[in-house]
Order: structure tokens, then sequence, then C-alpha cells
DNA sequence: ACTGAAATAGCGTAGCA
DNA sequence: TGCTACGCTATTTCAGT
């Protein structure tokens, strides 16, 4: 027997869905607006969460309200001839609180960083201090977001 | 009288990193982890939420369990020519579920789409079915991930 | 998957340091 | 501001069917 299943039907996806828009639903409310009863909601989503579908809940919060204005991506190429470069650079990213993701990408360039600071002053100290202070970094190139078009949409499931 | 304050103390700050990680703790515990009774916090809370500091809570969804295995990065460059490109372009991003951000950027291309799907496959139809489709989008460069280094961090509050 | 009972948590109010 | 304390309501959890 598998320790994990995979498979998921519609009321499980309608579950994922409504949870994915509002994480504090009441288990109450949202039997309802499934059509089955509390107790069979909740032992599917004890289920959802046991297998790994749901990683956890979180708040969304306002990252204007709090001061993170500017937005920016930077694409980063980095010295392959340098040891340990990868490494070095995927450990140090993971501990800039400015740095929200982190890919590494094929094309043109390595990885491609996501990042969030108050403006333009503190990003050009995030890029003096922190990416271009790693060894091994060649090159980045910073694109600032001069508008959000579409944040942080919720994953398609149904 | 102000509509909605700004100033937030270091207990909001707190309250705010703690509800990120954990959007479903109770007020109870909650409390607790700050040192505060439960009414303040509760209080607080109801504040920063008044106060558009927290936009909502969900549930956070592991895209690869959901097969969407890939994640993509999509630069657009617009013929601005074309009348209304930027309009059009922005309402169909909204409405295309693959799309999981859009923004509009300053330096060599116009917009930066971020989008999720099942694999390359379902990546070339909604290149050519959705993307390519739009009127005025002159190029497009496509940056497949290899590797999710850092995904979707909390917004440093404190 | 449902029902029903017990345990918990949340919410509003009042009064006080 | 923050705290305690109360009662009430809603919600979760755990039986058994």
């Amino acid at each position: 027997m598998a320790v994990g299943m995979t498979e998921i039907d519609k009321t499980d996806r309608k579950i994922l869905s409504i949870l994915q828009g509002d994480g504090r639903i009441a288990n109450v409310e949202l039997a309802e607006r499934i059509g089955l009863s509390p107790t069979s909601v909740g032992e599917r989503l004890k289920r959802l969460q046991r297998d790994g579908f749901v990683e956890g809940y979180g708040a969304r919060l306002n990252p204007h309200r709090l001061g993170l204005g500017l937005l920016v991506f930077v694409e980063v190429l980095l010295d392959k001839t340098t040891p340990d470069v990868f490494e070095k650079f995927a450990r140090a990213v993971q501990t800039a609180p400015e740095v929200l993701e982190c890919h590494m990408v094929a094309g043109g360039f390595d990885y491609l960083v996501k990042a969030r600071v108050a403006n333009m002053t503190a990003y050009r100290r995030f890029l003096g201090e922190t990416l271009l202070a790693l060894p091994g970094v060649r090159e980045t190139r910073t694109y600032a977001v001069m508008e959000e078009v579409k944040r942080d949409a919720p994953l398609p499931v149904g």
C-alpha cells in the first residue's frame, strides 16, 4: 500500500480550490458549499494534508502596506569556473529575506531571482551587498516592476 | 480621523509574521506566542485586517502534487504600433489560469509572465493558443525552470 | 458518509489596572 | 491600551451506525 495517495476526485479539487481562496473558512461552511457533511469534508481535508496536497496555511499580506514598494526580477549569470558556485549561491539566497523566489532556469542565464525591497536605494544596497558580494556572480540584469498586472493568482486546481 | 492607519509596531509585525506562516493558528495560541491576552491580539488583528495589511488567508497547495510540474517565465515584447495592446494583453492575462503572475517591467522587454503548466506539451499549447494568439505580441522568450531553489518565501515583516 | 454528543474556540460585553 | 471574566454561539472532534 502506498504511503501517499495521488488520486483526487472532483470533490477534493473543490475543497482545495475553496481553501486556496479562503484558508480560514469554517469546516461547516465549507461542507455546505461542497454539499457534504462537515465530518466527511474534514476527513477529506485531513487526507489531503497528510498526502501533501496542502502544505500549510498563511495570511496574504499586502507588500505595499508593509513598505515593500519595489518588486524586482534579477537575472543572474554565474562564472562556472569558480568551484561550488551553484551551491554557494543557492545557500546565500535562502538566507536573504529580500529574495522571495529563486529559480535555476534553462536559457540565456542561470538564475532568476524575485525580490521585494522598499525602494531603489534599498535595492542598490541589496544588489551590492548580497548578490554581487557572492563569489562567482559574473553578471546581473535587473528588471524593475512598474505595474503588477496579475499578482499571486491561485493555482488552477479545478 | 484617518480611514486606515499605517503605523504598526513590533507586536503587530510579530502577529503578521506568525500569521503568514500559520494562517490557521488559534487566537489563544497566537496570543501566547506574542505574550499578550487573546482579546488584545484579536483587536490588533482586526485592525490589521481593516487597514489592509492582511488581504486574506489561503491554503498553500503543492503545485507538483496537482500535476503542475512545469514552471516557466516568459518575457513578452509588444508591438507598440498596435492600438490598445497593453490593455488587451493585461485583460487576457487575467483570465488565463496558467498565468500566476504578470508584471510590466522596465528594461529590455515589456511583460514578464510567470506560468505553471503540466509539462512542455501543455506549455506549447498555452504559448500558441493564449500568448501568441494575442494581437500585438511581437516576441516572446521562454525560460523553463529546472530547479526551484526558493519558492514563495514569506514577506520580511520583522 | 451521516448523526449526535462532548470538548474547544471564538465573540461580545462589562468592569478594572 | 491592555487585562480578566463572564456567557453565548459556533465549530471541531470523536463516538457509534
